[in-house]
DNA sequence: CCTCCACCGGAAAGCCGGGTCA
DNA sequence: TGACCCGGCTTTCCGGTGGAGG
């Protein structure tokens, strides 16, 4: 057989085996909406109870929905808004209609706005730019827009807590929900529905909580027989019959119930899983491909997020590694300070100049957050206090999203004197 | 007990690019 | 075309901070 026949074989077989393996995967992925949700029965009951009102023309209260990530509770809450929205149609309740923005992608009061304008059709009468309007004439014209078209309006803010990170330091007045709370309106009614990952006392200030008036609904994290259940009933949707095992079935949910009950996760680790069975030429998801899986996507989450920091961020992961390569192993090589020292020489090599040490302070802090470094506070006396910093990810994953770099590649090789 | 080191981190202001408006 | 706005990034300023050394 030629080499081409091969390559030609490899590749037919491989579609053959992910016929066998994998019928839809529209299933498994993040945004498809299932037709039930298992283990959501009480959050379902309270959200339709609370908006429900406006199918006999009264103003519901606002709601705020909390809970960790993948528990279900913006698939779940628009949902029951498509359900509401069919009903209201049934009993010819016409003038309901239901905004979604997302706080964190949009990133701002601004486009929040801007993207409300264009969902209620009324950015072109008002004539609402992308950009360039003071923030309160933006909402003037906003809330003319919406008072002339006489609707009640179900607005769903998902990720509404970045509100408190975007808009920190600002004045009440300029809070978009305080806003949005208090906008005045004769012909029109707002509903505010706020989905966060934390419970609204803990990241609303207590004013505005208090003029919200909202109902509270809890996503609790699903357990591991929880998550099972989603994914018996993706898998079903998803898989062909005999394909996957309860043990792996089992696996999947440990894994994703060990982190904090995460939905999201399962199903993305059952879909990596069903990649590397169909990949390896398997006629079955194993327990093995599960955990083969989770390594894989922790790997190239990590590499995929070093190849993405900004220019300073891999100026500075890159000190962190030359001071962890040298050969003087002394806690002394790796303080705040000594670790400027190098960031400033590679800045130079670099021909870039060098961010002050506030704000490489900053960026230590974030690349903490992201788990790229590690940054203990140590208190040495009479010589100061500082912070003791070491890389969070293996030399060889730096070494691995790196060393294509232009200029870090010949750094990393330099440094490794050893490096093939 | 006081000093002093080597930073930390909050607050505020500046800069810049992208945009609108009259 | 100049005034103005926004958001993101960065700098400047400055008041902490906790324990070894004096």
């Amino acid at each position: 057989m030629s080499r081409s026949e091969e390559i030609l074989n490899q590749v037919f077989s491989n579609v053959v085996q992910n016929k066998c393996i994998i019928r839809d995967s529209e299933p498994l992925m993040e945004k498809f909406v299932p037709e039930a949700f298992p283990n959501r029965d009480d959050q379902i009951r309270s959200i339709a109870e609370a908006v429900s009102p406006v199918l006999i023309g009264r103003q519901p209260s606002n709601l705020s929905i909390y809970g960790k990530t993948g528990t279900g509770k913006t698939a779940v809450t628009r949902w029951v808004l498509s359900r509401l929205a069919d009903k209201a149609k049934e009993n010819s309740v016409s003038n309901l209609q239901i905004c979604y923005v997302n706080y964190r992608i949009l990133g701002g009061p601004y486009r929040i706005i801007v993207e409300l304008c264009k969902q209620l059709g009324i950015d072109k009468i008002n004539k609402i730019p992308c950009s360039g309007l003071a923030l309160g004439e933006l909402f003037d014209r906003f809330r003319e827009g919406l008072d002339s078209q006489k609707k009640t309006i179900i607005l769903v803010i998902d990720e509404v807590d970045w509100c408190i990170e975007k808009e920190r330091g600002k004045p009440q007045g300029n809070n978009l929900l305080y806003d949005l709370n208090r906008i005045q309106l004769s012909q029109s009614k707002i509903v505010i529905i706020g989905i966060a990952n934390r419970e609204s006392k803990e990241w609303l200030d207590a004013g505005t909580l208090s003029t919200l008036k909202t109902e509270e609904v809890h996503f609790l994290p699903y357990n591991a027989t929880e998550i099972g259940d989603i994914l018996r009933q993706r898998a079903n949707l998803a898989l062909f019959g005999a394909v996957l095992d309860e043990g792996s079935i089992n696996v999947c949910a440990a894994l994703a119930a060990a982190e904090h009950g995460d939905a999201r996760r399962a199903l993305n680790l059952l879909r990596v899983a069903a990649e590397l069975a169909i990949r390896r030429n398997n006629k079955s998801i194993t327990e093995k491909h599960v955990r083969d899986a989770e390594n894989s996507i922790d790997f190239d989450r990590v590499i995929q997020t070093l190849k993405d920091l900004p220019a300073h961020m891999k100026a500075l992961i890159i000190s962190v590694f030359a001071i962890g390569e040298t050969k003087v192993v002394d806690s002394s090589q790796h303080t705040t300070g000594r670790l400027y020292e190098t960031y400033s020489k590679l800045c130079k090599q670099m021909i870039m100049p060098p961010l002050t040490q506030r704000r490489v302070s900053q960026l230590i802090n974030e690349m903490e957050a992201m788990g790229l470094i590690h940054a203990v506070s140590l208190n040495l006396g009479h010589y100061g206090r500082t912070k003791k910093i070491t890389l969070g990810v293996a030399p060889s994953t730096i070494i691995i999203a790196l060393e294509e770099h232009p200029v870090y590649g010949d750094i990393i090789r330099s440094h490794l004197p050893f490096y093939a």
